[in-house]
RNA sequence: GGCGACGUGGCCAAGUGGCAAGGCAAAGCUCUGCAAAAGCUUGAUCACCAGUUCGAAUCUGGUCGUCGCCUCCA
């Protein structure tokens, strides 16, 4: 097996081949903090958060860079989104970003994401951007005007590769450049000139400005993978002008090839359009996560090709949810049986199924990370499961062990959708469950003596609070909603 | 207008040359005091047209439709 990804900088699957055999280098856009998060942001680092667990599974040493944008995101007003808010709600720029900076990690830990292991942030990298855009006017790719500095695409053959667009093919003055001392219409910032009433200013070689928002990811880039890392990704929406301005820069200046696998995922949309919050409909994932436990979302995600696009609404959040109990059912019912089963040295004939699962299951993700034909394949598992279970038969602790072994490191270590075994640890917790078994210890009493009434009562008043029951042929198990 | 993605059973979604995965929903059945959970059974010729081929959902050309980007967005 060897893993394969859909390169999006020449539009073909490849082999997988690091840089350095054995460890991956990669970069993701993070989210620009102005507002909260919502469900699309979700779909897109859920799925690189798969992405690197999957990496990480098979052995690879990953090393996973997102960044933080604080600074530089230009409306098209030329008002910047986090001043804009900070304006909005009478709050310094700063407590904008640290508001919403902790919201996202907040709704990223919360859906089970783990976290990068850096998040640098664009206002910390302000040195790191003067020296490449001092770079990129010495070689003669940039110029400086009235305070600002551009990008002048025009020197850059390469300028349009990740995206099919040749500046030559765009027809000149078809629109007019905003500020007319630009160029060319496409040339972008590095550096633009604060105005007066922009408070997010820092001094600079070109005098007072900011940077632009292209540059931040260059400089952070350069700063903690190098000049030439593996894997660049982010959502396809920025492909076009960000990802590729980010190329033009970094390649113009570090004079080597940028990333080397481009890996965008598809949007997430409501209704066949985007969720976008310039278009207002979006859904918190806070609000999302009200109603819906975080490996519901997770399986939503990954229950479509992270570059495909999904339409969100509750009617395919309710779905997902059935698919995921029932894999989720299947492991519950598994960690409950290996409590009191007998001792057994091996897994039974079961093994070799085991094995074959796994196998599928690593086969779906090395192809360009396929989960929908993963979960199809641990679908396929927990039938078997399921049979085996409820067969009747003595199971023993080997086959439990090695059938939770087997989910553990597919649907918990790779798709993160498995819930924490259920610990017992804390004071209230046991206190909790022996509560419940003492109300089942009552309804089983009741139900010897053929008292439906009560019988039913209790398993209704316990469904009201959130514990669902579950008579079986060995006894009842029950479970928290 | 340019660039790109897509159109598969009621819904979601894999498959990209050799008899169309999986999930959800629906119906019937088994189990069950009832319920829940679980299992079994039942369904599509792949937008349309024309080609290539022994053979196409899968390749080529065209038509229709949807969406994304081209201006801020993950």
């Amino acid at each position: 097996m060897a893993l394969r990804i859909f390169n999006v900088l020449g539009r073909e699957k490849q082999d997988f081949v690091p840089l350095t055999e054995g460890f991956v280098n990669m970069y993701v856009c993070g989210p620009t903090v102005y507002d909260y998060s919502h469900i699309g942001h979700a779909k897109t680092y859920v799925s690189f958060d798969t992405i690197v667990r999957y990496m990480r599974s098979t052995g690879l040493n990953v090393l996973y860079v997102q960044n933080i944008t604080d600074v530089g995101h230009l409306l098209d007003s030329g008002e910047d989104r986090i001043l804009k808010k900070a304006r909005q709600t009478q709050s310094k720029p700063m407590q904008i970003v640290e508001t919403y900076t902790k919201a996202y990690f907040d709704a990223m830990d919360a859906l089970g994401v783990q976290r990068p292991d850096i998040s640098p942030r664009a206002s910390g990298h302000i040195p790191e951007m003067f020296k490449m855009i001092e770079g990129l006017l010495s070689k003669g790719f940039a110029y400086e005007a009235e305070g600002s500095v551009y990008f002048d695409v025009t020197k850059d053959p390469d300028y349009g590769k990740l995206s099919n667009r040749r500046v030559s093919e765009l027809e000149a003055g078809k629109r007019e450049a905003v500020r007319g001392e630009k160029r060319n219409p496409e040339d972008f910032a590095l550096w633009k000139r604060a105005d007066p009433e922009h408070i997010l200013r820092w001094d600079s070689p070109w005098g007072e400005g900011f940077p632009g928002w292209h540059i931040e990811c260059s400089a952070m880039a350069l700063k903690y993978l190098g000049p030439t890392f593996d894997i660049h990704g982010g959502g396809i929406d920025n492909m076009f002008p960000h990802n590729e301005s980010e190329i033009a820069q970094s390649e113009c200046h570090n004079d080597a090839d940028f990333a080397r696998y481009w890996m965008l995922v598809g949007s997430l949309t409501v209704d066949g359009v985007k969720m976008s919050k310039s278009l207002g409909n979006f859904t918190t994932v806070q609000d999302v996560l009200a109603k819906y436990q975080p490996g519901v979302i997770r399986y939503f995600v990954q229950s479509a090709h992270y570059s495909n696009p999904i339409d969100y609404s509750d009617d395919a959040l309710d779905a997902a949810a059935k698919g995921w109990e029932r894999l989720t059912n299947a492991v519950r019912l598994a960690r409950q049986m290996r409590g009191a089963a007998p001792a057994g040295d091996d897994a039974g004939g079961f093994a070799a199924r085991l094995a074959e699962a796994r196998a599928q299951f690593g086969a779906a993700m090395d192809d360009d990370f396929n989960t929908p034909i993963a979960i199809a394949s641990l679908q396929d598992l927990t039938r078997e499961v399921n049979t085996l279970l409820n067969s009747g038969t003595t199971v023993s602790a080997a086959a439990l062990d090695a059938i939770l072994e087997t989910y553990q490191a597919t649907a918990g270590d790779v798709l993160g959708l498995l819930p924490k075994a259920d610990a017992v640890n804390s004071g209230s917790a046991a206190r909790e469950s022996a509560l419940i078994e003492l109300l089942v210890d009552m309804r089983l009493q009741a139900r010897k003596a053929k008292n439906w009434a009560e019988s039913d009562r209790l398993r209704d008043e316990l469904a009201k609070i959130g514990v669902i029951l579950e008579d079986r042929a060995d006894g009842t198990v029950w479970k928290v909603q």
